[in-house]
RNA sequence: GCGCGCGUGGCGGAAUCGGUAGACGCGCCAGACUUAGGAUCUGGUUCCGCAAGGAGUGGAGGUUCGAGUCCUCCCGCGCGCACCA
């Protein structure tokens, strides 16, 4: 009864309501009270902004589960909190509403993915706002509007208009493209359509979006391609059906000219550092240097004969005793021997026919098969042989590697089963450590040619050493290598954005693609009655004809974007969510991402909040798109999320993680019907530290529904109660609501100056409230609330003010109990206040260390370290005097009895300890 | 295999700077009120012991007057990556 009272009060006052710089603000709004503001206002005289950011959900069919409002408890705790510091608080909320399953849904009932995808968001925002969350709800935003998808849309084609520049390490636009000389028109020369292909191809092959024929995944039960993260050993991530691998014509984006700034920039944010390992370890940065084998057979081409190997361990380079390539390495083909032909075509096929699965399975033992053909080791001139196997990946470095045995392990393994030679050339420090298969830093040996010695030296050294020789002969160069790829963009499904692109035919018959004009954005999807793929695998959107085939002979795209397009830049939507104009206002966007100077943080989200599966995908493609974003100047920060926090899974009460197939999902329905929203948020909180798994116990709720109960008891007459409970159940359940106004405070609550105890009280929750705030840590908070209402419960006047303040902190937990008593309170004490000051921007109290001082403190004597008695001494007791009085203490008496007094460390306000032998 | 994190009562967890281990809550035990209690309140609750006292933060060492906290090794659990040359 009190929970729905509020969210209506609070949604029609529009409490919540975050005002961007020039945007009208109405004077009786109590941020404008709070702040003096009315009126139009800009930037510089809007108080501090904090923008505290939600992961925004997929509206799924099932509906909430407990694990989502464990984040959005914790921000909105913190919203509410900032906003009573002061704060221009921004905290929204949206759908990320594209995706498989409304899709999959579409496909069995025919029935438009809109509708389903209406219908789920519908209950999520329902549930949601049953929480009582503080989201500024004019902001709300959902990927599949077209209103939102046109500016996602829009977004990519920046990134397709744009190039990266490797001189300045920034996209540019594609005007600024350089051409090769044989592609510069010359000024007198008349249009050339060979040269303009060619040109094209050029600029295409440069775009930071590009088509790529790739080796992808292929999920034939989903009737799409997945990236190289969405799949999981050999199963898609999403329903674990089989793919396979097959080369399509797919978009791409290149992210991999971003690895190196989205590396480095983890420096300039503020994540834990297991998640920037996570980010780092995804993009795999390794220092090496690029080699180059000669092949061994004059017939072959100059460029053929030149075998690239990548390799972090340049100064094994003597210890290179045979080669691999992968098993489609393009020179395969052209290096094998005529003799060794059949066993290396049969030996491709059998690769490709192996599962992924199996082709990563560690334990297996190497294959691969011997090619004819020999390499010269530059290094020392010695013929080795190449084989191929499928140990070595096409798609990470050169594709092509050089083995040494000796230090690796994988290269070992090969080598023993397959009778290579194995040649020692590093020496490990530890002598007694083996240096077959020793692969850590050592000291070279064995290592040298006519202008080249390494042994001696350090493995760093040895590298130094190596690299500048293969750079000064031509044999190779210093280079850098990532596991990041670039990103497969492309899905054929149909509820997603399709792509703003169209295909042309050139004079020649050639197809190539173009942006389509800006003005005719948003591109929407057609309406289709068949949501499959078509039977020759073309995506969904190839059904519909009459969209895909433009009059002018032109065709559409008929790929879509990934779920993750959408969810790569809504934080910067929901500054500004119903611009028609642009993607969000400049100034709107400075104001809300920056941050002024004097705080010397990076600017951006100030704090985001959501589950650590999106640890690397969401984040790291957020990135990457926020960059580019930032090199074309269309938005002010280089970093999208300056704090970010992962909440922690909630698992079942058994202690596993919740799913249907268990029958331990917890509906927080349930939960809120039966101890509403306020018990629901504590408990959330209080369950354990934000980032923690942790297990629900329903029992765990009910000691929450007590402590607020207690608070309730604290401010409520209960012998009036009693009376009012009677006449409540005599009262029609419409005016019941109105009933709230008749509840009576507590008699022993008077308006008196508190006694010392209770300002200490109050004071230390005060403190403690707000430091653990500061440090995200609810669950220390809500305790530090339990045990001032378990003192305050016990006094015999409760002074008045000491209960307001104790609302105040609260209020951002248990927000709607916090209302109602705070009315409650001001209808009791202070009734000419008129309207009552509103508790959400009530600004939040200080606490006075004073207070907390107590004039004599409890000192703990220890005996050799062991606690044997505490002492009471005056606060500012000064260490002699301390040490005087631990040894007379009653109870170490006993302890010193015998002995001889060694040493006594006094430790002030602490400990004393007394060392005796 | 590699990387990161974590091991504290019957349970969730506290101990923020190396200074009284177990805050707060659940559960349990005893009591009060009550026709009743799955409401509320009071007291107790790490283990051994009647007590004095002893033991105790995964295990073994170490540093220190003093270690849950710092260091070394080991064991266990969780997460991430996984033939990335």
């Amino acid at each position: 009864m009190i929970e729905p009272k509020w969210q209506r009060i609070w949604e029609k006052t529009g409490l919540f309501r975050a005002f961007n710089p020039g945007q009208e603000i109405p004077p009786d709004h109590p941020f404008a009270r709070r702040h003096g503001l009315s009126g139009r206002v800009e930037a510089a005289r809007l108080p501090r902004k904090y923008y505290i950011l939600d992961m925004f959900p997929y509206p799924s069919g099932a509906g909430l589960h407990v694990g989502h409002p464990e984040g959005y408890t914790a921000t909105d705790i913190l919203a509410r909190y900032r906003r009573a510091r002061g704060f221009h608080v921004l905290h929204p909320m949206g759908w990320d509403a594209f995706g498989l399953p409304a899709e999959q849904y579409a496909l069995k009932t025919r029935q438009h993915p809109r509708i389903t995808t209406e219908r789920n968001i519908a209950t999520f925002r329902r549930q949601i706002k049953s929480l009582g969350f503080s989201y500024d709800w004019t902001r709300e935003v959902d990927t599949t509007d077209p209103g939102y998808f046109r500016w996602t849309q829009w977004i990519f084609l920046q990134i397709y208009n744009a190039w990266f520049n490797p001189q300045t390490g920034k996209a540019e636009p594609i005007e600024t493209l350089p051409y090769p000389p044989d592609l510069r028109p010359s000024a007198d020369a008349n249009f050339d359509p060979e040269l303009e292909a060619r040109r094209r191809a050029w600029r295409d092959a440069h775009r930071l979006a590009y088509v790529a024929e790739a080796p992808v995944w292929w999920c034939p039960a989903l009737g799409t391609v997945l990236a190289n993260e969405e799949v999981v050993n050999g199963r898609s991530e999403i329903g674990g059906h089989p793919v396979v691998r097959r080369p399509m014509r797919q978009w791409m984006l290149r992210i991999t000219a971003y690895a190196e700034r989205l590396l480095k920039d983890l420096d300039l944010i503020d994540w834990s550092p297991s998640l920037k390992e996570m980010q780092r370890n995804w993009i795999g940065r390794s220092e090496g240097a690029e080699v180059i084998f000669p092949v061994d057979d004059p017939s072959l081409g100059p460029e053929e004969r030149r075998l690239r190997i990548f390799t972090t361990r340049p100064d094994t380079l003597f210890g290179a005793t045979y080669m691999v390539l992968a098993p489609e390495h393009p020179l395969l083909p052209r290096i094998t021997r005529p003799e060794y032909r059949a066993r290396v075509e049969a030996y491709q096929a059998e690769v490709q026919r192996k599962s992924d699965l199996e082709r990563t399975e560690l334990a297996r033992e190497k294959t691969g098969v011997f090619t004819g053909a020999y390499a010269i080791n530059p290094a020392n001139g010695r013929r080795i042989p190449i084989w191929t196997a499928d140990y070595v990946l096409m798609s990470y470095g050169t594709g092509a590697i050089m083995a040494v045995p000796a230090h690796d392990t994988r290269d070992l393994d090969f080598a023993e089963r397959f009778g290579l030679p194995i040649v020692q050339v590093v020496q490990p420090p530890d002598g007694s450590v083996p240096w077959r298969g020793f692969v850590g830093d050592g000291i070279a040996v064995n290592s040298r040619n006519d202008d080249l010695c390494l042994d001696g030296l350090s493995t760093p050294m040895a590298k130094q050493r190596v690299i500048e020789w293969l750079e000064a002969t031509g044999h190779g160069r210093r280079t850098v290598q990532y596991k990041l790829r670039d990103w497969l963009f492309s899905r054929q499904r149909y509820w997603g954005e399709p792509f703003p692109i169209i295909w042309r035919q050139d004079a020649r018959g050639e197809w190539y693609h173009e942006a389509v004009p800006e003005s005719d954005l948003p591109i929407l999807p057609p309406d289709l009655d068949d949501y499959k793929p078509t039977p020759d695998g073309q995506p969904p959107l190839a059904r519909a004809t009459h969209w895909v085939e433009l009059p002018d002979g032109s065709r559409r795209e008929t790929n879509t974007m990934p779920q993750w397009a959408g969810s790569c830049w809504y934080y910067l939507r929901y500054l500004d969510p119903n611009n028609a104009q642009r993607f969000v206002d400049p100034v709107a966007e400075r104001y809300w991402m920056g941050t002024d100077p004097a705080e010397g943080r990076t600017a951006g989200v100030d704090l985001y909040v959501g589950g650590a599966e999106h640890a690397v995908l969401h984040l790291l493609y957020a990135r990457f798109w926020h960059k580019v974003l930032y090199d074309l100047g269309h938005v002010s920060t280089p970093e999208p999320f300056h704090k970010l926090v992962n909440q922690g899974l909630i698992l079942g009460e058994d202690g596993q993680k919740m799913s249907k197939s268990r029958g331990n999902v917890v509906n927080p329905d349930e939960i809120l019907a039966q101890y509403g929203a306020d018990a629901f948020r504590l408990y959330e909180m209080f369950m354990g530290p934000l980032q923690d798994t942790k297990p629900w116990s329903t029992k765990g709720v009910e000691g929450v529904y007590r402590f607020l109960g207690r608070v309730w008891r604290l401010f409520v007459d209960e012998a009036a109660e009693v009376e009012w409970e009677q006449s409540l159940a005599l009262t029609p359940t419409v005016q019941q609501e109105s009933m709230l106004e008749q509840i009576r405070i507590h008699p022993t609550i008077r308006d008196v100056q508190p006694a010392p105890n209770q300002n200490k009280a109050l004071h230390a929750c005060i403190k403690k409230v707000t430091e653990d705030l500061e440090g995200f840590r609810f669950n220390t908070a809500i305790s530090a609330m339990m045990i001032f209402v378990n003192q305050a419960m016990d006094w015999e006047i409760r002074p008045a003010q000491t209960l307001r303040t104790f609302l105040q902190l609260l209020a951002p937990f248990a927000p709607h109990l916090a209302e109602e008593l705070w009315h409650l309170w001001y209808r009791s004490f202070a009734p000419q206040v008129q309207p009552v000051p509103c508790l959400t921007y009530e600004p939040w109290p200080d606490w006075d260390e004073n207070l907390l001082m107590e004039h004599t403190v409890e000192i703990v004597v220890q005996v050799n370290g062991r606690v044997r008695d505490v002492i009471r001494v005056p606060r500012d007791a000064d260490p002699t005097a301390l040490e005087k009085a631990a040894l007379a203490a009653e109870k170490v008496q006993p302890f010193l009895a015998g002995k001889t007094v060694r040493k006594v460390i006094v430790v002030p306000g602490k400990v004393v300890n007394i060392a005796v032998g």
